[in-house]
RNA sequence: ACACAAGAGCAGGUGGCCGCUGCGCCUUUUUGGCGGAGAGGAAAGUCCGAGCUCCAUAGGGCAAAGGUGCUGGAUAACGUCCAGUGGGGGCGACCCCAAGGAAAGUGCCACAGAAAAUAGUCUGCGAUCCCAGAUCUUCGGAACUCGGGUCGCGAGGGUGAAAACGUGCGGUAAGAGCGCACGGUCACGGCAGGUGACUGUCGUGGCGGCAAACCCCACCUGGAGCAAGACCAAAUAGGGAAGCGUCAUGUUAAAGCAUGACACGGGCGGCCCGUCCGCGCUUCCGGGUCAGGUCGCUGGAGGAGCGUGGUAACACGAUUCGUAGAGGAAUGGUCACCGCCUGUUUGAUGGAGACAUCAUGCAGGAACAGAACUCGGCUUACGCGUUUGUGUCUAC
RNA sequence: UGGGGCGUCGUCAAGCGGCAAGACUCCGGUUUUUGGUUCCGGCAUCCCAGGUUCGAAUCCUGGCGCCCCAA
């Protein structure tokens, strides 16, 4: 879990984002073909600025698109894989219906109830605004990590106001990350590793 | 100009696009369209008081536990508010006070100090006696000093946060509220004022502090809480409600009826009175649990201005307004413009200058904080401008 | 949402009005050729702010933080 942590960090400071995925696609898959390098470098935020004014599609965002039963979450935490950003922990599960469906978590370590609305908020949005960051409908869970864990190089910033949410901070984050799961799991043969992908995840994080 | 005190107030605005949740209407009855609504002064902390719901009688008495504590009023109620009394702080505007009882009782007051509460004696003051010393002597003694014994005293020193009311005079062998005058404070009584706390005055008597130490006095408090609770559906599983206590005697063929006696255990979150329940049988069919749904769920001690009454809190009257209801938890995201503040560039005006005002460009900032049944308060967090008042300085 | 409990040195903690014990750790010194051990010394805003009191870690009030329980 620590290990990981440094991982991260240490991949954000020198500002490239997709490749905080590659050590696990490299230590799974020693001898294996890597498709992700071409489509490695197009990143969300050129996409972001056309995509608000998009006239032709209505992004909507009904009830039924959420996770609403604490059986559900529980299923998704049970058989989900497990990705880890900078501020966020994302579990991705199977979905039983024809459309994707968000659950969000939010405790009370992660800040106010001011801040928690923030975070849940801005990641909805993110949720509604890109519909296709999603080839085929899963079950995601975004739980938001602790305040004092969401920024670990704040004692070399001077300016305290640095970590607050923006919708375009957010999509940066979540949007790689997604991308590379589909990838990964198109290429290792569709939906049905959900059990596999779970058990090599585990034998990382020890 | 600076520093402060009190009061009332606002919580940037408008528009475009894309969304979320209720409500109403129309089509469809999966859905879609239109209209309109959608966080706060603290929504917070959960510190008090209520409404509402349930709990086997919330019935009485005693006790325990907890809380409140100057007076009068307001209020549904309050530990809240208003007005006053007393005390304290500040130069002042003004602010603060759990502010009953120490003369019901118990207890505590470390260290220091003689003594911390029925006063007492370390240094002391004084009287008297004894011993010793030296001085004077009319040889009888006189007065003094040191030490010791007895008695009286509560003044001075020193200690301490606090030393047995304070100051002055008298008084005495020395002294002492021992007496007197003035003053502080407390209790009681009289008179005057006030609804009252209390104030003024006179008289008498007294004089350590602590009750946010135990306690006493007066008053108040049943408990749990909307995840309360009600209904519906489904599954699981066997229980739930109503009636009948026992014995003896009398009567009767019996059942039954009447009278009398008696019993244990448990419940009513302590005890007593009081009251309810029991084992088994009979009759009836509903009952319990659960992040399934619906209701509870927002119109209420509601707001605004006006009039009347009241010093005020507030009350009354008529008018007017219509104001969130989520449920893994909505009330948003983004863009543009305007407005505010700060820093800075340039220009203009005023001025000797410092600087001030206006215009313009750039950069940055805009707090504390999110309803979960609902109200009345308290406390805490926090940005801004404004009104009135106080003090100091400068100028006229 | 409701109900409980607790904050004392870096850590574990005692102390319930009168000098803040102790253990481990850390720092400085001592012993030793050196290290360890031993010995000596040091290190506290008693979570914060007010109040009661002569005096508050303790008593009272209000905040802040942490933990637990019920669903």
């Amino acid at each position: 879990m620590c290990r990981e942590k440094d991982l991260s960090t240490k991949q954000h400071q020198s500002k490239t984002h997709p490749r905080v995925f590659g050590p696990y696609a490299n230590q799974e898959r020693p001898g294996g073909d890597q498709p992700t390098s071409s489509t490695r470098q197009e990143t969300s935020v050129s996409q972001r600025s056309c995509e608000i004014t998009r006239p032709d599609a209505r992004l909507l965002f009904p009830k039924h698109f959420r996770l609403l039963k604490s059986r559900e979450f529980d299923s998704v935490l049970k058989s989900g894989r497990r990705m880890f950003t900078r501020r966020f922990v994302l579990y991705v599960g199977h979905s039983g219906k024809a459309f994707t469906r968000l659950g969000l978590t939010t405790s009370r370590k992660s800040g106010s109830a001011v801040q928690r609305n923030r975070i849940r908020r801005c990641v909805r949005e993110a949720f509604r605004l890109h519909p296709e960051w999603f080839v085929w409908p899963v079950d995601l869970l975004v739980i938001a990590k602790p305040a004092t864990q969401r920024e670990p190089q704040s004692s070399e910033h001077p300016q305290p106001r640095e970590p607050i949410f923006s919708l375009a901070s957010v999509v940066a984050e979540l949007g790689p990350a997604l991308r590379w799961y589909f990838q990964r799991a198109q290429s290792s043969g569709g939906q049905d590793d959900g059990r596999a992908t779970k058990n090599d995840s585990n034998n990382e994080t020890q």
